[in-house]
This record gives structure tokens, sequence and C-alpha cells, in this order.
DNA sequence: CCAATCCGAATTGTCGACAATAGAAAACGG
DNA sequence: CCGTTTTCTATTGTCGACAATTCGGATTGG
């Protein structure tokens, strides 16, 4: 016999342990990382139905929550026709990337005139802990840690929109850098990088950091390029999962 | 009697006279340009089921055009609590227009890069026409051309996603820009400054073109921000429409 | 054998209904 | 008279249902 949806999906909560998170926020949560790891086949229309089935809800929140990434570019939309996944288009990366440099080196900028001397020493703390434990990272906490540096300067700006933008483009370039980080696992050219650039921070020498920041991400964004276009990243896994 | 809300629609599309727009997409735009316009009073909370009824849908397309407009900006959500238009900001739109800087000037340098001479001429062209015809123009009129100038040279630069961010700031502070248009409907600086920077964007000078770039949007931004200051803006409009 | 046309199944678009929640008003107690 | 608790009302969150549309396969004609 069925137990009304709304009952199970609390049941499903429940089971999930201590998480009581609202269905809605939940919902684009877990779509939202779909995306973001192109869990979804490139190119493919995302079936609603059979999503909110999956995620035991009905379609509305499932609706909600496509539309909201529709507008953050991490998937598209036509109607009548439904939602899609995003191929993997390497232009989209390119311009992506040229847009975040830019926003970047403004970050850094920012943050050296702005973020007082404890801020950036605790920048180069929390980084430099983190290299010292860099073995005992997983490649995907890795790739977070990666992103949480970059975020942190861009709050250290004191510029909120800055630095939502630049999470919108970490979100949408999320699996580039998930290639960087596998492909450099023991060479850790980033992790000298963004070293170098708190010490420029530090330094107030804003110059110095800016050119850091803008040569960091170029070269990182070209390396996971031809990564790419040798074919050796793969680019989404087929899972048959629940 | 009441007919099915479905035929009611219909009934409106027709009646709107050769509007052959599917609802949800105009839904979306109606409510965006709400917000834009801040027809809402800032900081007020929106009610769905009333916005339903003036645009004769239920709430489901309202719902979805709202969460969009959250993601975009133009207004906030909080769980339980409902949809927000956001009050205007002054250090929002500084931090907006900060950000715009940096994005603009690489707009320019993309665009002297990458577009042809008959692309510049045809932009410098356009706008000497606009120029031309100003005091045929309503200030709303005038509002869309100055956005579009920089719009333009947007597309010009060949990174679509540059645009599109572009195209998201500038719904966002197109108040702003309201603001100086009626303040200097006759104080032609912008017209040259635009022309200038079409100019310099003909002579292939990159650097010019970008700082008179950057000194056109600081100095109009910060005109705005001080007639915002002196309280010489009506923020928004009460109307008892239909 | 191929192209165009026509169905029928699958999917999206929108709706009204109901449950859960928040906020306001009323009742209560000090 | 003021602060707290309770009740009530207005609003949001989610759902299942149905209409409109699209897509793929079968059918037909060349």
């Amino acid at each position: 016999m069925l137990r009304s949806t709304r009952q199970s999906s609390q049941d499903n909560n429940a089971a999930l342990a201590s998480k009581p998170i609202k269905t809605g926020p939940r919902v684009y949560a877990e779509i939202r990382r779909m995306a973001m790891d192109y869990r979804f086949k490139p190119n493919e229309r995302i079936n609603e139905v059979e999503l909110a089935a999956r995620l035991n809800v009905s379609r509305s929140p499932i609706r909600e929550a496509l539309q909201r990434l529709v507008t953050e570019g991490l998937i598209t939309f036509q109607t009548n026709r439904g939602f899609f996944c995003r191929g993997f288009d390497v232009e989209e990366v390119v311009n992506l990337s040229d847009v975040r440099i830019v926003l970047e080196e403004r970050s850094v900028r920012l943050a050296i005139q702005r973020a007082t001397d404890e801020d950036l020493a605790a920048l180069a703390n929390w980084w430099a802990n983190t290299m010292a434990r860099a073995d005992a990272f997983s490649s995907a906490e890795l790739t977070a840690r990666d992103e949480e540096f970059h975020i942190r300067i861009a709050r250290l700006s004191g510029n909120s929109e800055l630095a939502r933008m630049l999470e919108g483009i970490n979100t949408r370039i999320h699996f580039v850098r998930k290639i960087e980080v596998e492909k450099h696992r023991r060479l850790s050219t980033t992790y000298t990088e963004h070293r170098d650039i708190a010490r420029a921070m530090i330094a107030r020498d804003a110059d110095r950091a800016a050119r850091l920041m803008h040569d960091h991400i170029s070269i990182s964004v070209a390396d996971a390029m031809s990564t790419v276009r040798e074919g050796l990243a793969r680019i989404y896994i087929d899972v048959d999962q629940i």
C-alpha cells in the first residue's frame, strides 16, 4: 500500500539521519550537484517525472530548481521541450575563464586594499595547513579546497557581488578544476602558486598578486583544456544509481 | 459562470491583440520588468496570489518566474516567508558598478581585438544616428539606447558569457541608468563619451578605449549615486494600476 | 526504397486543492 | 497596563490531475 508522498518524503529525510533540510532547498542542492558533476548525459533531455520519482517529490519543486539552474547557466531550457543538460563546451569554458581572470584580478586587488593583516595571515595559514595535509584529502576534497582559496579572497574583497559572480563561475567550471586536481595529484604547482599569491597579498604587492593570479588561472585552464582535447578526461559517469 | 482559467488566459492573449507569446515567458518578462522598474515597494513581500490574479494565471508560472529572478538578483527569497522585492541598496549598486567596470574594460579590449572594421563602423554610425535623433526619444527609449550601446560592444567581444553577465548587471542597475538619463536629458556628456569610445575602438586604441570606458562608467555612477543620496530620485511609483 | 503524413504515447505547461507554516490578533496572567 | 501564550487567519509549499504539445513509429503514397 502506498503512503502519501509527503509522508514518504518525511521518512526519507528521517532516513537520511538528522538532516532536517526542507525539501525545496534540498532538491535544488541535489540537482545542482548532479549538474555540476555532469551526472546527466551532456545535451540530453532531463525527464522531470523520472527525476521527481528519484528524489521522492512531485514535479513542482523539481521544476523550480531546474528553472533556477537555467539562470545559473548549468542547464538549458526550451519551451515545450523541457530542460537539457548543457553539453561540455570548450568555448564556454574558455569564455568563462576569460571573465574569471579579470574578476579574480579585481578580487585580489580589492582584498589587498581592504583586508586586514590578520585576514591575510589567516588565509596564508589556512592554505599552508591545507598543503601540509594534502595527501590526506580525496580529489574531491582537494578540489573543494582549491575553490575555497579563491572564494576566500573574493570574500576579503568586500564586494559581495563580485564574490557571488565568482561562485557562479566556479560551479560552472567545477569539472575543469576537478580534471586539474586529479591530473596533478602529486605535482603541486597549484599549491605553491596559491602560497605565492597569499604572500604577495601579505606584502600588499597588488600588481604582483594580480599577475600571479592571472598566470595561475590561465595556465591551469590551458592545461585542463589540453587534457580535455586529448580526450583524457571522462566527462561523465553513467551510473545506474538508485 | 466561470470559464476555465486556461480559456480565460487564452482570451486574455487574444485580447492583447496579436501577442501570441506563451504565458510562461510572458509572465516572466512582465514580472522582470516590474522588478527592474521598482514597481514593487522596496523590501516588501510579493504576494503570489495577488500577482497571479493580476496577471491572470495560476501561482505556478508566477513562482517559476520569481525563482528565476532570485538567481538573477532582482528579488530575494526566504523559505516559508516568500519573495521580497530587493530594497534600493547603494552599496549593492557600487559593488555591481565596480564589477561592471572591469567587465566592460575587458569587453572593449576584446571587441577591439576581434571585431571587424565594418562592425566598429556600424557601431559608431548607429550611435551617431541615435545622437542625432536624441530629442525624439523618450527617457525610457534613451535609457534603452544607452544600454544597447554597451551591450553591442559586449557582443562584439565574441565572449557570450561576458555579454550575458553584463546584461545581468544591466537589468539590476537599470534604475540608476534611468536616473542618469532623466537628469542629463539635455546635457549630452554620455553621448559624446560613447562617441569617443567608438572612435577609439575604430582606431584600435585599446588602452584609450578601456580608459574612456572606465571613466565613463565611474563618472556616471558616481553622479547617479549623488543624486540618489540627495534624495532627488523617486525610487518607485505607487500605482494603483489595473 | 524513400518521403511525407498521420496517429498515439510520452512529456511538458498549467491549474486548483490541501497541508504546513508564519504572522497577527485575541485571550490570558501578572 | 504590559508581557506571554494561544488561537486564528493569511500565505507559502507541495501535490496530483488534466490539457496542450512534442516526438517517434506506423502508414500511406510515390
